[in-house]
DNA sequence: TGCAATCCGGACCTTGATGGTCCGAATTGC
DNA sequence: GCAATTCGGACCATCAAGGTCCGGATTGCA
């Protein structure tokens, strides 16, 4: 139903809430379990993703936990969802890929998913997780389409 | 990976070849497969599921196929994917979904996906299956982002 | 120096959805 | 009446995602 992953759902409500906690001071695994409503070990394997991908950032040892590398509103929601689900991609199709459809030789719409995927990129680059976890923020429809292609 | 399933991308690829013979004809389900490639069971479910959702039309009997009910200029890509993927729906908790969310009642972003949902349906909207098989369509980056939320 | 707390990395299994296949029933043209 | 074709549903296999667990490394404290 072009939903995307459990993980990165979660990935946005443990990084609101370490939001929390952004002066200097370290959320530690359990505590953001707890604040979440969210399994422990399915809190720290986020985690561990988002450090990997450098969104956030680990401290080892005693009085260690996790900290925000940057401000919620300079994080974009792609970035969060790059890093948990991988990149944007609606087909097998991507860019240079070959093999990975069985019939991509005789298939008409060969490589013609890419803007469409552009599209996607930019609706989610221009939001932020600040976005998400701020005010009720209203959506005030801008434009009513925005056309990505051009009528030929 | 924010990947749509194979059956949609299916769809499209039977779509654009039942366009060939669009002129009263019909094609049945084992033609569509020898010119597209795929499996005829595959085929014939996509086709189910497409004339189920009014996309196209099967005329039984001998001599019977499958036809299209509009043209692919009429046909916006987010009907496609609203076929065969169900609704679009990024996270569990859409419009008034309940239950679905064990963390429903602490997380601080329910129901902000909405505004996301909104955004991508309004992407999606703006793209008819004509473009996707038509003439090698041009993107000429409209405009940056076209911000759907507003700064609070 | 020893110990406890915490992150880190990976492997493992379980579950659910998806993809794919098949068969019987209904319908239409010859 | 017969053959051809769609229609509708049920069925099973496969795969990726979700979730859990354990050992190792690092840090602060007594
Ligand atoms: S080649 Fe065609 S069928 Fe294969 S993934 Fe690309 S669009 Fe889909
Ligand atoms: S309530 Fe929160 S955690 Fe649950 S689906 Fe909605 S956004 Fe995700």
């Amino acid at each position: 139903m072009l939903r995307l992953s459990k993980l990165t759902d979660y990935a946005v409500v443990v990084l609101t809430r370490l939001d929390d906690a952004t002066d200097g001071g370290v959320l530690t695994a359990p505590g953001l379990a707890g604040a979440t409503g969210l399994a422990e070990p399915t809190v720290a394997k986020v985690l561990k993703i988002l450090a990997h991908a450098g969104l956030v950032e680990g401290r080892r040892g005693a009085l260690g936990g996790y900290r925000l590398t940057r401000p919620l509103a300079d994080m974009p929601l792609i970035d969060v969802i790059t890093a948990m689900d991988g990149p944007i991609a609606l087909t097998a199709c991507v860019d240079n890929s070959f093999g990975v459809c069985e019939s991509e030789s005789t298939c008409p719409v060969r490589g013609r998913w890419d803007p469409v995927n552009e599209a996607i990129r930019r609706a989610l680059s221009g939001i932020s997780i600040a976005d998400l976890a701020g005010p009720p923020a209203v959506v005030p429809h801008p434009e009513p389409a925005s056309p990505v292609f051009v009528a030929g």
